[in-house]
DNA sequence: AAGGGACACAACCGCAGAGCC
DNA sequence: AGGCTCTGCGGTTGTGTCCCT
């Protein structure tokens, strides 16, 4: 049985107050990020190393963007995810100023509604077999308001059971056809750290 | 104006991998 | 080699806000 990651009843849970963000900045702009494990008692939080890692990642850091996703994020998240799945701290890595947090809520929250909208399945990025007949095809070419371009494919002559085989992990890498076959993407970053992205030029501590 | 449902986002939880001893 | 600790990731939940009836 693993140990917690801290004692729970000695660690506050919950929304973060202001106070505890301005411990927490200060800290690590004194310090820089140490060791998540030791770093709330020595900066004088009753949280767990976990939550503070989170919420300076999430919410504090001053690199990060916030704020609405661009146009050109929102398809690069889109593609990216036909590509990747799930992998949502890589798929970050290429969005500098986001998190991977960040990233997933609003894939859940908008991106998925959207594709689904379009008649797209976001967990394989298909067309839905259904939308692929004759009688009422999607608009492919123009679907998008994001400039996204969707091109109807012939389905190969694969069993529909392999779909559900490979659509786990919500990937195509190992298809071999996409609803996205005019993807391009330089993805030479799969073994860039995902914080590498917004580290570029900039130390791993951000104040000095 | 009030209530309820939908939505958005912050935060938590549990697991897995990496590194260290 | 194996166990332990720490960190990072992805899934899920909780809560506040918005919108519709």
């Amino acid at each position: 049985m693993r140990k917690p990651c801290c004692n729970k009843q000695d660690t506050n849970k919950g929304a973060w107050s202001k106070q505890e963000d301005q411990k927490l900045v200060d800290y690590i702009t004194k310090h820089g990020e140490g060791c998540w494990r030791s770093l709330p008692e020595a900066a004088g939080l009753l949280r767990c190393g976990k939550s503070c890692r989170l919420r300076w990642i999430n919410y504090l850091r001053p690199d990060l963007k916030r704020g609405n996703f661009a146009e050109d994020e929102e398809d690069l998240i889109i593609k990216l995810h036909a590509l990747l799945g799930n992998r949502w701290s890589l798929i970050a890595g290429r969005l500098p100023g986001r998190t991977d947090n960040e990233v997933k809520n609003y894939w859940n929250s908008h991106l998925r509604r959207k594709l689904i909208n379009m008649g797209i399945d976001p967990n394989n990025h298909r067309l839905k077999q259904n939308l692929l007949r004759p009688h009422n095809p999607p608009n492919p070419a123009s679907a998008t308001s994001t400039g996204l371009k969707i091109q109807t494919i012939q389905q190969p002559t694969k069993p529909p059971v392999d779909n559900e085989q490979t659509s786990d992990a919500g990937s195509c890498l190992e298809d071999d056809q996409c609803a996205l076959p005019d993807l391009n993407l330089d993805l030479t970053m799969s073994v860039r750290s995902p914080s590498i992205a917004h580290v570029e030029g900039n130390p791993k501590h951000y104040e000095s």
